[in-house]
DNA sequence: GGATGACCAGTTTCGATATTTGGTCACGCA
DNA sequence: TGCGTGACCAAATATCGAAACTGGTCATCC
């Protein structure tokens, strides 16, 4: 039943991995991790079931390798915004850039909301973690807190740990959008993300507007604390890369 | 096997609605909604089943009284440390009190969180509303932020309803607790509540510190506003309401 | 006449069976 | 010769009728 055989180049190889991944995101949100099947992926994909093991180990490592791109991509667009701009390098600006990406893309809000209806039983790793610690946004949080407050973007008062602490609460409540909001009553994403920013600044941020050149040396220092945070998410399949 | 028989009296059958209650709230707290029996209900009160209808009209009617007199205890000791410290009115010190109560109390927990691995069916109501919203918690929270701003304790340059959302998701998340925490690195209940405060007072409050009277006068339309929710809250039994 | 537990209908649980699915590998095609 | 494939297998999951349980009632008894 083989119709069309493309070469078997580096680039078709990889082109042909792309397209596996993208079968299964679009399957992912469309029916959640458990009801996905490798065979509906290959088909997708246009090619054979045994293809499919041949870039992935099992199941579970294509897609923990998908929800790993997908935090990627997402810091990508949050090292851009910054490079663009170098005041979202500010807590109250990247937190808020973090909640709209996590609005508008579903894997990242099922990641970052540990929705195990869509996640399944990758919602909680093997150590029994969340995927979204696993996949090292505590670390990342951390890294930030320690750059903010030593570029003084935060305040010092309060201890690191109870800062990365209100972070974190603060964002997973924006996310899930509190327990008891009146249904057709929902704020629009944007509006969200602003209030979200305000609590966020006035809550953690310096008062004083920051200096240009205060601002310039921390955006760097964010950035390299992204970039490093990136190079651990982009480690390699773990069946290509042995070859 | 009717052992003892205590009479009849209005004040006996009042203590035996208690002891109903009591069973049925450590039942819910040790197995969940879904678990508990009317059977084991009613063995723990040490009386017959059939008793427990004498009560009640069904089991959901049970809990639902039990659900909502817990919100009545938590109103109650909201309203009791306002009458000790006025300043306890305020936006800040009122929602840190409602977190540190819902994590003393399990029911209370488990109804501000939605869990529904306690509160099984109860968790969403008929109209596939969350608990704590059907209880009058929204319409509370309402209200409070309308009495602040009226007495100047909250910034009035965003709008209430932004107010309201943002008070609603970051209480929700402090309760969640954020997804990326580490574990064994929990802050305790206390500490948490100061940083949930922090974070309220910070993004809400209005900045200088109000004068004796405006805090006084404040207080008590606080006061006057949870009496108001306990009221409702207060709603009689379906079953010895009528006779 | 208030309290009770045997009783009933509707629901949940159980378990044996049938189906599906993740993962392998011998084969075929280029 | 070796990459790609789909038939194949064991394990997981869905199915479905039977058995057990539970919410709610009510005739009976104190």
């Amino acid at each position: 039943m083989t119709l069309d055989r493309p070469a078997a180049s580096p680039q078709a190889d990889n082109e042909r991995a792309e397209r596996i991944l993208e079968a299964a995101r679009e399957l992912l949100v469309a029916w959640g991790y458990k009801r996905v099947t490798v065979d509906e992926i290959a088909r997708r994909a246009r090619i054979g079931k045994g293809t499919v093991y041949l870039h992935w180990k099992t199941k579970e490592t294509l897609f923990t390798e998908l929800l790993r791109r997908e935090l990627h991509v997402q810091l990508g667009t949050v090292t851009a915004g910054i490079e663009q701009d170098p005041s979202s390098a500010l807590p109250s600006r990247l937190v808020r850039e973090v909640f709209l990406q996590q609005a508008r893309n579903p894997v990242a809000r099922a990641v970052h909301a540990g929705d195990s209806e869509v996640l399944g039983a990758l919602a909680i790793t093997a150590s029994g973690l969340p995927v979204i610690q696993e996949l090292g946004f505590h670390t990342l949080l951390t890294r930030l807190v320690d750059v903010w407050r030593a570029h003084g973007l935060m305040t010092v008062t309060a201890s690191a740990a109870d800062q990365i602490y209100t972070i974190d609460a603060v964002l997973t409540g924006f996310i899930t959008g509190g327990i008891a909001v009146p249904p057709g009553e929902e704020l629009p994403p944007d509006h969200r993300a602003d209030l979200l920013g305000h609590t966020i600044r006035t809550a953690l941020e310096t008062s004083a507007t920051p200096d240009e050149a205060t601002l310039h040396a921390a955006a760097q220092d964010v950035l390299a604390t992204l970039a490093a945070a990136q190079d651990v998410l982009a480690g390699a399949h773990p069946r290509s890369a042995s070859h």
